[in-house]
DNA sequence: GCAAATTAATGATTTATTCAAG
DNA sequence: CTTGAATAAATCATTAATTTGC
């Protein structure tokens, strides 16, 4: 059933403005979407009680090593990665950073001594494990569903986390390649008649995230 | 499963596409378009016949939906947008709308139609796509930015050893297939002191499989 | 100048994530 | 907790634009 002849006044200038609520927008313009809690996240937990107090002094310190003072670090040799630097490196991670070549690794770490110690083998090596372990993460619930589907005991695993996980599994590997595709469909055919519709990929209610 | 498909009261569809428009489209006063011109103009005649299929025609078809007659559009490229279509969808854009509802989709359709043929998907999708690059390029803009903001001090650390480890980490991605290009997206390292060109901090495509 | 080869841009699809009603 | 609805992110694919060798 088409729905067309839109013979309307069709002003531009009102369009942006919908006429019934338009709450979509509210969602997605410009207030970034911080990420919701999650909760298995384990936050990694970069406070430790004898971390360095302001960034000023830390890069200080890090220019001026060689004093027994300045470390005051727990096990005073690893990388204990502050907050902001973490922000930051996870930032380039997610534009597509995944391994950064000399230079780039340069001004990063030129950047993120602002907050604390850095030297530029952290910053490759949090590319390296960063990748490395978002990787794993991926077989690790592959190999849980493997499991799941032969094994029904159990017993060492909580079954709540199992099923979060079978169930990011699903799509990928529950149903086979040549099936998973093409349910949808924009349906460029003709009405002929012909009762199949096409997948509702719009709103129809527009006003469904409409809350306070 | 998750998605289905619903037989609701709302479908899209196509403008008349009027076929004869192809000669008029390429030939008429063209002279104004400064960038991408001629949507039907097949560029190359080694296609076979499937070529010209379109994947949600194909996809159509596996799945059994009955379709005496799926015949996809004689030019059934993708849309090629005019520039006065741009233009229009940019103003609404920056006027604030970002996810149309179908009444709104339908609007501007209808509007845009006048200026070359187009579907309400084709509106949909430039919304979707604009959001998300217009997010990349803010992300990746800011991140530079905040790396630009420092480069005065050089850490220190063995470029050498990062570079025989960086080699190992390229080796499975292919680097040798691709002649010059790898230069200009990941950099030279030679580059570093020459020059005020923006390096470039992300690779176009990171994880993309080589180019056949 | 020109086509072939290549690149960058972006249209179109698919997959993953989020939210909240039931 | 499960599931439907919607969207964002990632990916695939095609085309205009550019480069390159003659």
């Amino acid at each position: 059933m088409k729905v067309q002849q839109l013979t309307l006044g069709f002003s531009w200038d009102q369009l942006p403005s919908s006429p019934s609520t338009s709450s979509s927008l509210s969602s997605s313009s410009s207030t970034n979407h911080p990420k919701r809690l999650r909760p298995l996240a384990p936050k990694l937990t970069v406070a430790s009680p004898e971390i360095i107090a302001s960034p000023a002094a830390a890069k200080f310190a890090s220019r001026n090593l060689g004093s027994s003072l300045m470390q005051m670090q727990p096990g005073g040799t690893r990388w204990n990665p502050m907050p902001e630097q973490i922000k930051l490196l996870e930032a380039l991670y997610q534009g597509g950073m995944r391994t950064p070549n000399p230079v780039q690794i340069e001004r990063i770490t030129a950047e993120l001594g602002k907050y604390g110690r850095i030297e530029g083998k952290n910053v490759f090596y949090w590319f390296q494990n960063h990748k490395a372990r978002e990787r794993q993460k991926q077989k690790r619930s592959a190999a849980l569903l493997a499991l799941a589907a032969n094994n029904d005991s159990l017993s060492s695993f909580k079954k709540e986390e199992m099923m979060v996980m079978m169930k990011k599994e699903e799509n990928h590997e529950g149903i086979s390649s040549c099936k998973r595709k093409c349910i949808r469909s924009w349906g460029s055919v003709e009405e002929s008649g012909a009762g199949e519709r096409t997948l509702e990929l719009f709103p129809l209610h527009p006003e469904r995230k409409q809350m306070g």
